[in-house]
DNA sequence: GCATCATTTCGTCAGATTGGAAAATGACAG
DNA sequence: CTGTCATTTTCCAATCTGACGAAATGATGC
């Protein structure tokens, strides 16, 4: 029990990990995007998402070849849903939380062909003046 | 904010201090009392229970030479609140936790100058058939 | 079946964390 | 003021963690 708690426990002590979960609060997101958000590599996305699943804090769907996850609604992991409260309730007014919920708005904006591959890239050409491919996009899934 | 949120979860995500906290719970204790029930070097749970403090999850009361841990009926820190009370509602069942309490009971029953320096030994001895020095006693401040 | 794309896993590096011994510090007794 | 005791701090070694690049894996399209 003191295990799976510390599981859980250390899954929200990490401040990228955090980031994740308010990310989520607004929805299932797909790895792409969260990455887009984050600009971090995708491998360091994944370990962090891969590590807050076993924890019990995220679900997992796998749509084709894309990836989504999301808060988890249930959990084998008895903490979990305690945690996610706990930080459901936390850093409303925190600035890079903010920063992180603007981001999610431009990726959201954007298809995921667009994103992958290119990650914060991508989000940055959007911004950029005279982005020329811009105007291609995709239907979203 | 999400420092502040960190140095909290950091603080619990580790089983000796959620021990600490849990022990905690029945009151406050002394330095030497939590090192002698989680049977650890007096450096290792000093740093533990300081950090526990800086995360305001502790507060710190000193009476003479012996120092005083309880838990933060208030903090500076916004979130540690929460946190105490996710722990204060897990690991009820605990098995460690429960060793840890049936320790206490035992550590409680101990004067204070018979536990320092000698620590987890001086509840062995308690224990040990013959402990010739169990009948000497001091009143607990 | 091959090429491509999205994601995960592995290996590496740098930094952080944990436990403990020893030294340092704070409080008290004489 | 000195010695003792309790606790904290410093230093060290070992382990863990986070970041990333490269390789591997899973899914899809042709």
């Amino acid at each position: 029990m003191l295990e799976t708690f510390e599981t859980v426990a250390r899954a929200v002590a990490d401040p990228v990990r955090v980031r994740i979960l308010k990310l989520l609060e607004s929805g299932e997101l797909c790895v792409c995007q969260v990455t887009a958000v984050l600009a971090l590599a995708p491998a360091t996305v994944s370990k962090h998402l891969g590590m807050m699943r076993t924890a019990g804090l995220l679900q997992q769907r796998r749509e084709g070849k894309w990836v989504y996850y999301r808060l988890a609604d249930r959990s084998l992991n008895t903490y979990a849903p305690a945690f996610l409260a706990l930080a459901g309730q936390a850093l409303a007014d925190d600035p890079t939380i903010a920063d992180d919920r603007q981001r999610l708005v431009r990726v959201n904006a954007l298809p995921l062909a667009v994103l992958c591959g290119r990650g914060a890239a991508a989000l940055d050409d959007e911004l950029a003046p005279g982005a020329a491919d811009s105007t291609c996009c995709e239907a979203s899934p």
